[in-house]
DNA sequence: TATGAATGAGTGTTCATTCAT
DNA sequence: CATGAATGAACACTCATTCAT
């Protein structure tokens, strides 16, 4: 049924909103019950622990996180083109769950199946961005791909944290790493 | 007495070997007790409660990491010496602490006092590293700083997680870095 | 309709068996209903709770029990005879239900009625045997027939623990009985 | 400190008549907790969980049980009287712990260790009292110990849910107990 | 009649913190 | 100063029971 798919999603919302904000130790299943509009034991018919709630809950925004990465650089030409989409997507990504400051890219180290996945995750990603950058015939491109999207990381605390970011400075910001990544740092003199 | 001050560093170290390897929630005060050799009671007699404790624990570690940033790069002469001094100096701490994967560079968002100290650490880091870029006419020096530090700071999991990786490969990892912030993606070709 | 009763029997043996085996807190009503092949629902169609599921299970082990002691002491011709039915028939019980040790012959205190139920059972089934025993006009034959009922209780450990007990065992066990219960201890001297 | 050990008793104490009275399932950690005066936290520092408690409390009494039967056994001359001696301090157990109808001699199957406990105590018990029949030169000693401790079992369900019985009843059954044993049914004629 | 998704009261257990000694 | 026994609030998880379909 329908049904089972939609009410787990609306479970999937609700824990990606309190895990998100509270992060996974302060957040409460009581909250992300309340939250989805169910009650406790309604989270238990659908994810059998918090952990493997949590984990879900990442799960699925790794996937999505992938999945619009991708697509987005498949409709980009250029290799600054394809790039600037990559840190676009990221760092708009941080912008918009800014609410959500706990949300993944991190996980409690005493979880080995999140630990695992969030390696996996990353994998992933690097090796995507790795993709593009062998096509520019350039030597270790994992390890690029790693430098070039920490760059990017390093930016989320100040979206998370200044309220006066707007989208434009998104922009900006991917803009200038692109241009730093490409270039180097004498890039704007 | 000096016998307090030791006491506290006692405590303190304990309090590092367990944040940093479990992690903020799954450190328990009677663990760090017992590593630091003393009763629970006692460390309230020294920190008022976990979370200050957990503090001090990070304060103590930013001190630290600062002083000895700041010492190193005043030992360099040119530019790039003071890059890669800053570069191995970061991956050798990841690379020292790698049994406490925990330890801090992140903090419970609901812990308002360390969140504002963390923020704090890295204002000051990247102000250091972003006198060093400024002195070379670059502009938005603190920018560049974010990106370098974040693209050393991408290498954390990797360091952790990776049990071959040697002190050499560190140096090679720094150097790279440094050479990809100053030329360029195209650098080695 | 016949459909109704038969469902009902369903019921009652897979109770019987999960009760049995688990005892009644760790019996749950979803084994009970999947053993039963219907759904959780189902089984307070025909049961108004866990309590009472319990009870008609108890009740139902009962009558049988009762039923055929009867039948077959009714069979016999000599007191010896008789009581060696009444032996046969009781330690093949505890034989052939071995693989559900905790099925009834105890009862949770807290249940008033399986209770009162439970000592009408062992009212009803040392009556049968104490009528035997007053009429070979032994007194207090009520007595006589607890004890001789215990003595038969008290191999159950034994034949439920116990995985090389052969039937012919339980004969020679009921003989035993039987004997020492006529006899005294010096029987076989 | 000899203050742990009395907080030890104490606890056991409320866990005895709580165990007891309720039985394992229904009997709540906090009201053991309240009947001790001690808060519920204070159960874990002497017992790791309900179940070890539980198991604790029935080793008290298995040992207690046993260390009195073998006393008194010892203190009696001829082979009734010793038989006696351990019906009567059978029989008076079950007097004196009638407010307690739960306490153990039967045990959740669910709960490994307690039954090899409880097995061990049978065996113990049985044990102590084949020895005494052994002396008689009767065959299969192990036997007719299951066998007489078995009759006086059987009475515990009377003794518990009969509030008019007196400890000269429980005398009397003793007596008659013994003398079937050792003289067969036809004793009193 | 039959289902099984939903409920929520109930409980064992943990652990930061306190305080009498 | 130092201890560690005691506290009790807090929380994940279970499961008998209900009821809309």
């Amino acid at each position: 049924m329908t049904n089972r798919k939609q009410q787990r999603e609306k479970i999937l919302d609700a824990a990606f909103e309190v895990f998100g904000s509270k992060g996974y130790y302060e957040a409460k299943m009581i909250d992300i019950a309340k939250l989805a509009g169910v009650s406790k034991g309604t989270l238990y018919l659908y994810f059998s622990s918090k952990e493997s709630l949590y984990i879900a809950v990442n799960n699925r925004s790794f996937d999505e996180f992938l999945y619009h990465a991708k697509r987005r650089t498949d409709e980009c030409q250029t290799f600054h083109e394809k790039l600037y989409s990559i840190a676009k997507h990221h760092l708009l990504f941080f912008y918009e769950t800014k609410k959500y400051p706990d949300s993944f890219w991190q996980a409690p180290h005493q979880m080995p199946e999140m630990m695992g996945r969030l390696h996996q995750f990353f994998e992933d990603y690097h090796g995507l961005v790795a993709k593009l950058i062998e096509e520019q015939k350039i030597k270790n491109a994992f390890l690029h791909s790693k430098a070039f999207c920490s760059m990017l990381n390093g930016y989320r605390m100040d979206i998370v944290s200044n309220d006066d970011i707007t989208e434009e400075d998104i922009m900006n910001y991917a803009e200038f790493i692109v241009n730093l990544y490409i270039e180097g740092c004498y890039f704007e003199s």
